[in-house]
DNA sequence: TTAGGGTTAG
């Protein structure tokens, strides 16, 4: 303990105080140190002779283990119908063994299909196997049916243990089930039904850190000291990565010095690339430099998702041309870029609007045998839509649909901004009803904004108000930035009376509303000369405590100045200089 | 001698 503390003296401690003047971008990338682990005896078969240990080893395991040689699904059928052939039946071990081969590989009903035909058959079945199918259900986001299986189970006498709850409490949080997990969680407690081990904590954590809450996860780690129980890497890596997320870095950081040297626990690359990401999605360029040297220090290697992270945030940086490079030095270190290094390049460049750079980089994906999913295509969408090349993108987006991929929401939605900016509303009102009318997709409050947008800046805010009020009492129908749409969009085509009845409306609901909300509806009455209902407005929003930004403003002193008076004007640009940064 | 937990893209 006292050398692990010794050994991370050198870390975050004096976070604040570094400073590096003379960072940049090519220093960052030369900084990222080389791989350490040694990869290549287990990446080629030309060094067999340096390996003859472990090779005679895991050449005497393939002679009985047939599992580790399955690459494909169709290896794991045709071997479980062997199984199922040979008699007297294999043990229960085994097909768990390829149970979990078919799993890891993802095909999660492929596994429930073999689980029914073992059941049928009359293999015998533990409850592992029960384990490891009801983690397929959950991660088929069917988690009450993995409940059932809990029951089938109970009547052939399989008792759930602490693993088979804590996969059900994954599938619940999986769904976004948080209360239903809490409550089981407590249950099992309460009920003595198993105690609680770190990894059942853990999954405990990430659904509340999901929720939102990073305190309560917090003071479960105290809880499970009380217990008995120790928190992991991965304890304090959840919470880490959480709180990174809420743009808490400090607090992160806080914590992971808490880790290192109040409880001796030892970062890995997964905590580190949690930080990473934290430090450069917040512009701490030098801290996240200052990170990789630690790395580097502690002879831990930086992984594709650590390459990723660095190429993705210079990219929503705008350093596109620091991200590429990126991809050559992994090449040089042995890691592999994957789908989502090259997306989020090809991302950086579309947000550049640079296509052609964009589409030379898919295509040199795609050379290296990489498939490009919806996510890849959603971004070259919107790149082109973003450069108004509409029939690139609808070019684009019906190859989507010919290769047999399912667009989703975002797709629709990218898609329908398009077409709204280019005007062609009824091709964006089509291709809405289609969407509306798809069993899969259904619109979020992303696309409703969208389309009420594109309906109001193309003049049909009749349209948008009837969809507006089609949508109901739903969620979206509660949302800020919707009514601020439309208040602006009704202002601006002479409907002042509709937008005054909108802003009241949402006050009603409870919504609260902000900057926006009450510029738009300056900018209306100032729009129908109506100077002294503008200041009036103006006056409430200091009395509520909204802070007027540079748009409001500057839409009451041009109110003011179309309506000649000066003296209020001169008296706001004090006001002005005071308030608002320039 | 098999099962369960944490990190990356729109």
């Amino acid at each position: 303990m006292q050398m692990m503390m010794m050994k991370f003296k050198g870390t975050f401690f004096t976070l604040h105080s570094f400073q590096n003047p003379n960072f940049s971008f090519s220093k960052l990338a030369s900084g990222i140190p080389p791989s350490q682990t040694i990869l290549a005896p287990f990446h080629s078969n030309s060094n067999s002779n340096s390996n003859s240990n472990s090779n005679s080893n895991s050449e005497s395991n393939h002679e009985f283990s047939p599992f580790e040689k399955i690459t494909k699904v169709d290896d794991a059928l045709q071997l479980f119908d062997e199984m199922t052939q040979t008699q007297p039946l294999p043990s229960a071990v085994k097909f768990n063994k390829l149970l979990t081969v078919v799993t890891k590989t993802k095909h999660y009903s492929c596994s429930i299909d073999l689980f029914k035909q073992m059941a049928a058959i009359g293999v015998p079945v533990d409850v592992y196997t029960t384990t490891i199918v009801i983690k397929c259900c959950c991660q088929m986001s069917c988690t009450t049916e993995g409940f059932a299986i809990v029951a089938y189970g109970f009547k052939r006498g399989l008792v759930p243990n602490v693993c088979t709850f804590n996969t059900l409490l994954n599938g619940l949080i999986l769904e976004d089930r948080v209360i239903e997990a809490e409550r089981l969680f407590k249950k099992l407690i309460k009920e003595k039904l198993c105690e609680p081990n770190v990894v059942m904590y853990n999954t405990m954590i990430k659904g509340l850190c999901k929720f939102g809450n990073n305190d309560i996860p917090i003071a479960l780690i105290r809880l499970m000291d009380e217990r008995g129980c120790k928190p992991d890497v991965v304890t304090y890596s959840t919470i880490i990565d959480s709180l990174c997320k809420d743009e808490m870095v400090d607090d992160a950081l806080k914590l992971f010095n808490e880790m290192i040297l109040r409880k001796g626990i030892l970062p890995n690359v997964v905590t580190y690339n949690s930080l990473m990401r934290g430090l450069c999605n917040s512009g701490r360029w030098d801290d996240a430099s200052k990170i990789l040297r630690e790395m580097e220090d502690e002879r831990i290697s930086p992984d594709v998702i650590t390459y990723t992270i660095l190429v993705d945030a210079l990219c929503k940086e705008g350093k596109v041309e620091d991200a590429e490079p990126i991809i050559n030095i992994m090449a040089e270190r042995g890691k592999v870029p994957d789908l989502v290094t090259y997306t989020s390049l090809i991302d950086g460049y579309c947000l550049q609007g640079k296509m052609r750079k964009a589409r030379a980089v898919f295509d040199g994906m795609m050379s290296k045998g990489i498939v490009p999913n919806v996510v890849t295509y959603n971004s070259l969408l919107d790149g082109y839509c973003k450069k108004l090349k509409i029939d690139e993108a609808m070019h684009l987006f019906h190859q989507i649909t010919e290769k047999d991929m399912k667009p989703d929401v975002v797709t629709y939605s990218i898609m329908l901004q398009g077409l709204f900016r280019v005007g062609r509303c009824k091709a964006a009102r089509k291709l809405f009803n289609e969407m509306r009318a798809h069993n899969r997709i259904s619109p979020d409050a992303c696309t409703y904004r969208i389309v009420l947008e594109g309906l109001c800046n193309n003049h049909q805010v009749d349209e948008a108000l009837s969809l507006f009020h089609m949508m109901g009492e739903n969620k979206l129908n509660l949302d800020i930035v919707v009514y601020n749409i439309l208040i602006d969009g009704a202002s601006k085509c002479g409907k002042l009376d509709i937008a005054k009845v909108l802003f009241n409306d949402q006050r009603v609901k409870g919504l609260h509303p902000d900057v926006w909300t009450y510029t738009v509806l300056i900018k209306g009455f100032c729009r129908e000369g109506l100077v002294r209902e503008a200041k009036e407005l103006f006056q409430k929003m200091a009395e509520i405590g909204c802070v007027p930004n540079r748009v409001t403003y500057n839409v009451l002193l041009r109110g003011l100045l179309k309506n000649g008076q000066h003296d209020t004007i001169e008296m706001l640009l004090k006001e002005m200089d005071g308030q608002v940064d320039h």
